[in-house]
Formats: C-alpha cells, sequence, structure tokens
DNA sequence: GTCAATCTCTAGTAAATTGATAGAGAATGT
DNA sequence: ACATTCTCTATCAATTTACTAGAGATTGAC
C-alpha cells in the first residue's frame, strides 16, 4: 500500500516538466538537480516515461525532455501505473472474481475505485494549479 | 499499491475466525486448511496477529486462536496496517509536511483519506454479511 | 566534418524485503 | 505422563528496490 521511491522520482520529473510553460526540452541533469533526484536512477525512470508515451526527449546540446502531451491530459494515475505496475491490490492467484466464495474481491474492488478517485482524477495540470495557489497563499498571508 | 500475500493471509484467516460464531478456539491447521495457506507461515501471522491485540489463542488439545474482540469492533484497515505497515504512500524524507513546496503532500492525504474511506469502515463483521448475503443470491438464483 | 553536449542502451550490484521452512520449547487438558 | 497445540528462534532462496558504470548514438554549432 505505498508508491515506490522510483513511482515518486516519476511524478516529481513530470511536476517538473509541467510546470515550465514552454516546450523547450528540460536536461535530465536539471531535473535532477531540482528535484533532488540521483541523475542515473533518474535517466532510466525518464527513458521509461517516454517509451509509454508520455515524455519526448531530444538529444544534443539544448537536448532534453518533455510533455509529449497537454499536462491536463496526463494523470497521477497514468504515471504511477505505468511505473509501479498496476494498482489493483489482490488480483491475484486463486478466488479472482467477484461474487466469488470470498469477500475480498469486492473489497478490493472497492478499494481500488477508492484509489483511481484521486490518482485519475487527478491531472498534472491540476497539481501545478494547486502549487501556485499555494505558494500565491504564502505571500499574501507574509505580506499582512 | 498492493496488498503483499502476507497481508492477505492475515485479513483471511480472521475471515475465518469471525466467520465462527463460537468462541471457541481454531486450530491453525484448520485455518491453513480451508484457506489454503502455508502452515507454517500462517502461525507466525497468527502470532503477530495476537501480538496487535486482534486475537487469543489456548495452548493444548482443543486448542487454538479465536477473536479477542467483536467481529464488529476489528476492520480491515486494522489488519493490514498491522501486517504490512502503514498504508499511507509517502510520508518518507523530504519534503512530508502538507502546505510546503510541493503538491504531493496534499496528494497523498487525499489517497490516504479515500483509502481509509473504505478499509476503516469495513469490519469484518460488514464482511461476514456481505459474503452470507451473497452466497444466500447465488442459492436462490439456483432454485429458480 | 568535427566536436561537445546530451540522451540511450546494456550491464551489473548491494541491500532490503518477501514468502516461506525447520525444529526445539512451553503450555494445556485428560 | 502424554499427546496436542501454540510459540520462539533461526535460517534461507528468490525477488525487488534503488542505484551506478560506461560505452554508444544523435544533435546542433562552429
Amino acid at each position: 500500500m505505498d508508491v515506490s521511491v522510483k513511482g515518486e522520482y516519476a511524478l516529481r520529473a513530470v511536476f517538473e516538466l509541467a510546470c515550465r510553460e514552454t516546450d523547450e526540452p528540460i536536461k535530465i541533469a536539471k531535473i535532477a538537480e531540482r528535484q533532488q533526484i540521483p541523475q542515473k536512477f533518474l535517466e532510466s525512470i525518464l527513458a521509461q516515461l517516454k517509451q509509454g508515451g508520455f515524455l519526448g526527449s531530444r538529444r544534443g546540446a539544448d537536448g532534453g525532455y518533455f510533455l509529449a502531451r497537454p499536462a491536463d491530459n496526463i494523470t497521477v494515475g497514468d504515471i504511477l501505473r505505468h511505473i509501479d505496475g498496476p494498482t489493483t491490490p489482490a488480483q491475484r492467484i486463486g478466488q479472482g472474481e467477484v461474487g466469488s466464495d470470498s469477500p475480498f474481491p469486492e473489497l478490493w474492488q472497492k478499494v481500488e475505485r477508492a484509489l483511481s478517485s484521486v490518482i485519475d482524477r487527478t491531472s498534472f495540470a491540476d497539481l501545478v494549479v494547486r502549487w501556485k495557489e499555494n505558494r500565491a497563499r504564502k505571500v499574501v498571508n507574509w505580506d499582512i
């Protein structure tokens, strides 16, 4: 019931890209530095995210990564499922079907829906908005 | 974002005990057989659940395990958190606080609340009721 | 067309976690 | 005394996690 460090790194990296409004690529090294992520580890994560169709990249000087589609079209759930695997708690061997002789499949379904109602309804555009609001609120409080 | 096999075994074992309405202890071997759990592994799980205050036990012939409190007073969340550790996805090092310079703590809080709304509101008494309803429905369908 | 910067690909690896198993010891009821 | 059953300690193979090294492939600039 937890998110791997790798999953968190992936979220933070995508968030970093979503914060920029330009389409200019951002370098791995920059993201690693700003988000405090080991660079080599981040490289493999970004490659995986590109492979998943979430990011695009360009090599060479002035190369880097960028979002492959608008931030309001990438959800936290998209990234987590791609990096950490399926979020469903118990699609295991054994009595897997709802309506079977066990109360658990139904329970897992409820858990999944509850989880999904958060992570699949939160896009990176949402995260950026919330984050900006928070910063704005802070600044106002300081000013008064 | 998943439940360990150990966590599932724990839930199934407690469910098995909750299904019995008697206060008579049930043997490890019986639970292991009925729920298809490796017995030695189950032993350690039950010991841990006892240690957590959820179960009681008696040794000797006619010994076994039993619920330490009524089934409507033990939730799925209780068991999962005791066996699999805290269910919160990212109380890690680094920017941990809500309202910090990151949108994620707030997100994790939402995830946690969503999760909690299921697992902390589902008692084993609930599971037993649902399971019995399901069985009843099946039998009716067969009869018609 | 060379060069430096940057992504990309293949490997590897130490540490922790997971899912168990073995076997001796301690309590219980008869 | 004795069989039964829980309890405690120790161990372990396989997998996953978090991370690193280093050579190779592109790109844009000069």
